[in-house]
DNA sequence: CGTGCTTTTGAATAGTATCAAGGCCGGTGG
DNA sequence: CCACCGGCCTTGATACTATTCAAAAGCACG
């Protein structure tokens, strides 16, 4: 794997422009430990930024960039788990010899920081809004994927594609002069977060175009009710 | 409610005796304190802890005794998303106004201690062991949640159910002597873990009856063959 | 202006939920 | 002690939903 160390294009803490980075939570002194021990890679759309089976010692933080992450099946059917953008954390802390196989793929440029295991267990012992903000985002994450958990039990196809273009509005955000989502997804990316496949997404983003909900120009999806779209997948909450 | 709070049944910290309790990753003085704070209730099985759509202002931690974590539909279907056991821990802290809908109910009698969000927080800064367990028992929750999501979007119904049995092993355990597991719950039970109904459930386990990898007695569930078992849905990890 | 990938739509198929009926078991009251 | 009642479990038949397969159309790109 490409090691971009020394990269003109890193980014010091000081200079980084995401207020959202919980490495911003450590005092000072710690900021600059760290700012020194991180590596930095720049990830072009559609490349791993780790692969499922490859042990993850430590926590990648999102600077800039929009990251899927993924777990699949034996025939390779890719199941997105996560969506993660700017300020978001991946890279499970690695815990016993559990098997955990999970990747994340860059769904635009993404620049991202690393730091390992041991040196982020000093900073934890030491910088207690660091840890604490830490834990509050996986709380918050795990309330998120408890929901999933129920979404994907309960909810119809239809409904799950609701979800998931939602999901996507929620945590990429729009264009907002036009309501165009901020990023660009194949069908089959939004089947596979959505949990089915790429025919019932078209199925379903057709149905809702005629509706007047949604509407397609070429690759970009615009909402058009934003509103009236949640409206069909309210009553789960 | 009921509030137990002068009740002789109440366990102090310091005669408690589940060795897995993360306040016990406090200091000495924090532990005192937190102990003095703490409520305590003793639910009977089937007893909600906190039902959907009230507002968990703090932490439950369980002392003895098993729970379901779950989230129900507008029709009332309920689903799963979280078994507990001793150790671990309930409710997740509150933050801003989400609409984040969840219930928990004792499988089994259960002795639960709470504390409040605004001690807890002061707990937290000063207490960097207490803060990274708490954070380590909530990455290690997503991981399972992550999972779970996969396995809803992947598996096949007789999969789902397989997981389900080993996921009520993993959390609950068996009583070793006899491999029966050490909790009793209906089909419907099952089906809410697994995410069907309790016909498929039935169906599934009258199967793996006849394959011999299980065997029924009353309501009792032996596990005959763990490893066959685990090897049905091995591919999927 | 092909070529190949994505999207769309339709039709066939498979998988799962639902509906229904009968059996089993434990608890209760005569 | 036995008969009855109600809830849970089991099993089969049916209906429905979603997946798969297939083919044509659209679109991006060299």
């Amino acid at each position: 794997m490409l090691k971009n160390n020394i990269n003109k294009n890193n980014v010091s803490c000081d200079e980084c422009k995401n207020e959202g980075c919980l490495i911003k939570q450590c005092n000072p002194e710690w900021i600059k430990k760290l700012n020194e021990s991180k590596s930095q890679s720049i990830y072009k759309q559609s490349q791993y930024i780790f692969s499922e089976g490859n042990l993850v010692n430590g926590i990648f933080f999102i600077q800039t960039g929009k990251v899927k992450v993924i777990s699949s099946n034996y025939e390779g059917k890719q199941q997105v788990v996560r969506l993660a953008a700017e300020g978001h954390i991946l890279g499970h802390r690695g815990i016993g010899n559990e098997n955990y196989p999970i990747g994340a793929i860059a769904l635009t440029d993404a620049h991202i920081c690393f730091i390992e295991n041991q040196l982020l267990f000093d900073a934890f012992l030491t910088n207690p809004m660091f840890t604490y903000s830490l834990m509050m985002f996986y709380s918050a994450e795990l309330r998120k994927s408890e929901q999933r958990t129920k979404y994907f039990s309960l909810m119809t196809v239809e409904e799950k594609i609701i979800y998931a273009l939602l999901y996507i509005e929620d945590t990429f955000g729009l264009n907002l002069s036009e309501n165009v989502f901020n990023i660009s997804l194949t069908r089959q990316d939004i089947a596979e977060i959505a949990g089915t496949n790429a025919e019932q997404v078209s199925r379903t983003i057709s149905f809702f175009k005629a509706k007047k909900l949604i509407d397609t120009v070429g690759r970009k999806i615009i909402l058009l009710d934003y509103d009236k779209l949640k409206s069909f997948i309210n009553h789960y909450n």
